[in-house]
DNA sequence: CATGAATGAGGATTCATTCAT
DNA sequence: CATGAATGAATCCTCATTCAT
């Protein structure tokens, strides 16, 4: 690679054809099995090319990561309000909208977050910030007088879990075949509904527990 | 590879340290990042003796793959019983107890479904077991009068989610640094539980939506 | 490479054939230009088998290199005695033979030395060797009584230039077109008695500066 | 590159830059090493710029060689004297100072002159006029009656490689460790009283051969 | 003339697979 | 059956050279 900027506006085109395709190819058939002949093929350039602009896949795979983490920095901060309803709405849009806008990100850290460490602790980090929103809106929640009764923090890793899995899930392969036709926003109404559940101790229980 | 049926006993012993190799070696690495020869040496045998008893790395994982099937299908066929409670509980276990002992199959299953066809529908037909294994569970909760008053198909979705990403987590990754030191019992209880609250309608909400 | 030790006898004779094929064609072409497909087919090997036995070409250089250090050593050691014109004759045919039997890994080092620091320290601490033997011949010398009269550090130096030159010369191109013909026994005689003139302040200089 | 000659100021200047970059990095990692964007970046221009003035990495370096044998011939020129002593002297500097002033030029015909014979011959050639030169010096001591006694061209040739690795190491390497420290001046000196001593039969060696 | 982006040929390296023993 | 050496196809990566601007 060639650390000199980008001098020209030709360069910056191939560049972001680069990473768009570098992109396209990580969503389509995973980060492990991307070579960089399909990335060029898709940026419509040649294999040579690539290194004029990135080291490595690898290198590529981080710098899009890096791009990821201040935009959902951005993205996440200070959305909290005295309202939990609405947080766990916003924090669940926000979920959905990281992988909907960063799949091919997503995609290429979990893949190498397998076999390399220094991934693997990105991942987790990643996993632990959404854990921390959760842990946000718990207190939110416990603020207001409610008691939750769980430990918090595997409810809270549940949580995120199943934010992960579902998007991946839908954004990956189109959601499962029995959800098919769903829209966006009524798959978005089930995860808030789930969630905001999960924080009260139900009548029913309640009741037979009083017995 | 030879078709013919495995022979003698040294033949027989030879095929398990091979798969049992391959297991390790895919749980550890990932099913794409593995190498024939790193499945020989964790078997303790050579590279070419791996060709005698498979055709390839992918036959393997289909093999693999069958048997995780053969067994799974045995485990939840027909744990249903009257009682929802029993039967989310029953569930979970079985869901976890999948990833817990076949989590080379998992990985291999999952890593080959994003470049290969073939695997994804594998893969989405897994799924698609885990839904309705939930909507049964549902079906058994309404059965007493509850309404569960969601879209059913995004909700057993949602769960599978939960259930896939969790159980990944905490078996791929040794499960977030937040819940170190918790047990399985306690995960498992956790989900059950979050589980079970989503099927009821809180009351705070029903009084709130009564105003 | 595989780093588990050649179990074969055919592994052996092939990794002979690496090494041979190795030094042959460091001998022909240089270090720097030698290509591993180069070296594969002067071993009548292909170029993938050349992994099996060696990381790169620099590592079996450094291989090579070990191996001339510890038979150099073992034949620099204790070969003084008292005769000053003996220790004189038995270093330059070290020196002599250390080119003859060790050309490949001269000419490697000596390349590599250019473009990598590691080797570059190599490449001066063989010199450095190669000075200390002169400086102890001097000192054998001095015992004798006879005063050299130089800076004997830079006249070392100058001697260990004029052995590697001329070695490298006879060995690399054959010698010089106007030295054709010579038999190696000439030149090494031509070689010592350079050094053993060195040696002694000149009668008619001593004459000339005694006026 | 085009063949017309070089029509602008600022081309001309251009060319130099190219020439000056070119011997830098040649000196600092090698012909062999040497990239043309390395020289290039040496230069302050662009790559593609180098063809403007050279048609290859090669054919640049036999530009240098040329105007090196120009500089040297016309300095070695008739520099002989009566007094052997100011002749040896003189010859000592000149090939000190052609090793001074046209290290890159050396070090790229010497790696060169390994892979290819054009340049192998150079070498060679260069290597005879040095030759000569000594012959000459040694013609002129005869010439006042001293008898060397030794084979001429042997001794010509081991004097001339004295004089090469000294000056390459002095130079390339920055001299060795144990001579840090001395002047050029001081290693002059030396050469000189060796090739002078060399030049004498010494009185001791007469002495034990009459007995 | 100068630039720097683009190319492609060439070399390094990996690894699934074959095969002689 | 088992071994491990050998192969070659595939991929990565480099860099001299070209060329549009």
């Amino acid at each position: 690679m060639n650390d000199t900027p980008i001098a020209t506006e030709k360069g910056r085109r191939t560049e972001q054809a680069f990473v768009q395709a570098a992109r396209k190819v990580f969503a389509e058939k995973g980060y492990l099995a991307a070579k960089i002949s399909d990335i060029a093929a898709a940026a419509g350039r040649s294999p040579g090319s690539f290194y004029n602009y990135h080291e490595s896949k690898r290198q590529l795979l981080e710098h899009l990561l890096e791009e990821f983490q201040d935009r959902i920095l951005a993205d996440t901060r200070s959305r909290l309000t005295a309202d939990p309803g609405h947080n766990i709405d916003a924090a669940v849009r926000v979920y959905w909208a990281s992988y909907r806008d960063y799949l091919p990100e997503m995609i290429g850290a979990f893949q190498l977050s397998m076999t390399d460490p220094a991934f693997g602790q990105w991942w987790r980090t990643r996993r632990a910030q959404g854990i921390d929103a959760v842990l946000d809106v718990f207190r939110s929640v416990e603020h207001r007088g409610t008691d939750i009764g769980l430990d918090k923090h595997l409810f809270a890793s549940a949580i995120v879990s199943m934010l992960d899995s579902f998007c991946w899930n839908w954004f990956v392969s189109g959601g499962d075949d029995i959800t098919r036709g769903r829209t966006e926003e009524e798959a978005i109404a089930t995860l808030v509904e789930i969630w905001r559940r999960g924080l009260v101790v139900p009548t029913d229980r309640r009741a037979s527990t009083d017995s």
